[in-house]
DNA sequence: AGAATTCGGTTGTTTTTACAACGGAAAGAG
DNA sequence: CTCTTTCCGTTGTAAAAACAACCGAATTCT
């Protein structure tokens, strides 16, 4: 546990929090660590969840299948991202999605309950912890806003456009890569992978825009 | 002020708290009202904004409209209902969506700085306003993730079935109301209403359900 | 290195959706 | 009460997406 320290004070739970702070806090936080070979289910739909967990090695995608077996990625988790702060309240409920591991990965588990008690003395820290939390979520929120806008896009072209004008605007510069191959990128945005890169290829021969695997340059 | 604090109290912000207790920090927590007509803008795309809003008289849609028009409904507020904790983040950013009234609607303001820099002996109650913040919040984050699953959905149908089998979930009974009318549900969809409307009626026709109005039964 | 698998582009066909336009019923305004 | 507006179902047409199938290139496995 103790290794993973530093890769948990970049993470936004921890943000401000010294290592030896963070070392600190582990027990009272009710720190678990758990690995997962390639392809394993971190989550499934329908599980109870009353912790909230870090990734710290891997890659995980947060996935649903439908009754009749299409997948939607809804997301990807990524090392110091944060998983489950939808599911902690009272009585939220069940998981609704899958998070399988993309690659071998480590996730930390913490207990809500132990993070948002603020406890005695021992962790000083507790306060911004919470904080952080609460602003990790809110960012999360404003996450899946962003998502739900390309999703509402009725065309493939416009939610292409969507999603890759907002990937440059947030990596600042016309040119950038995405974290997604094509199919993964198909699922991301609920459309048939064919028909994606059939209008990929459009918008490149109409000089919108250019791409080579997963980097893009807008025009 | 003073009269909605019954209302106040019936809110998610402040469960568990007694009315004279939220009438004591209100001004703690700098509440400020304001009142809109039908069809004023509560928020526009860009603004930006350091407050939580809680609706207290009225209803209000957050929507979003393209370069080209096409208006995507992304979710209603109803009374008691809170609204902007996606942007209380320090480096969240402008707001991404309008927030419109559909009827004559009063808000209230709080300072999110307020809420969540705990204050002096003056407010004891502060600690489970974070709380229900957090865990409202936490709420809120999951009804995005499950909008997201219907807008998922490739095709009408699909979408419907989707949204109809979760609104009858929710209300626990195969007979329920919704919040919107046809050309709303479409919009929250981000489908076409005609083709919507079509859709519904050929699902009517083979017996999959009835529906008057906003009333539906699912079979 | 050679075989197998993944990945991404392409094409043609079928299905679905968007769009436009219309009309009747219901609701609302004067 | 009448006129206007909103709401919603219906239809036909044009556009777009889904689907299936295929192929070459790159990557991975052994």
């Amino acid at each position: 546990m103790k290794k993973y320290v530093p890769v948990l004070r970049d993470t936004q739970l921890f943000a401000g929090v010294k290592e030896e702070e963070i070392s600190a806090m582990l027990a009272c936080l009710g720190a678990r660590l758990k690995t997962y070979k390639k392809g394993e289910y971190v989550f499934r739909q329908g599980d109870d969840i009353s912790d909230i967990t870090v990734l710290v090695v891997g890659n995980l995608h947060i996935q649903k299948d439908d009754y009749w077996g299409n997948r939607s990625i809804l997301g990807h988790i990524a090392v110091g991202d944060m998983f489950g702060e939808a599911y902690v309240a009272p009585d939220s409920g069940a998981i609704l999605n899958d998070v399988v591991a993309v690659e071998d990965s480590t996730v930390i588990y913490f207990d809500v309950n132990r993070i948002i008690t603020s406890c005695s003395s021992a962790c000083q820290f507790h306060a911004k912890v919470v904080q952080n939390l609460f602003f990790a979520i809110s960012e999360k929120n404003k996450k899946l806003v962003q998502k739900l806008g390309h999703m509402s896009k009725r065309s493939t072209r416009e939610k292409l456009i969507s999603y890759l004008s907002e990937e440059a605007k947030s990596q600042q510069s016309s040119s950038f890569t995405i974290p997604f191959n094509r199919q993964q990128l198909a699922d991301f945005l609920s459309v048939d992978r064919s028909a994606m890169s059939n209008e990929l290829c459009k918008m490149r021969d109409e000089g919108m825009l250019e791409f080579e695997k997963n980097k893009f340059v807008l025009h």
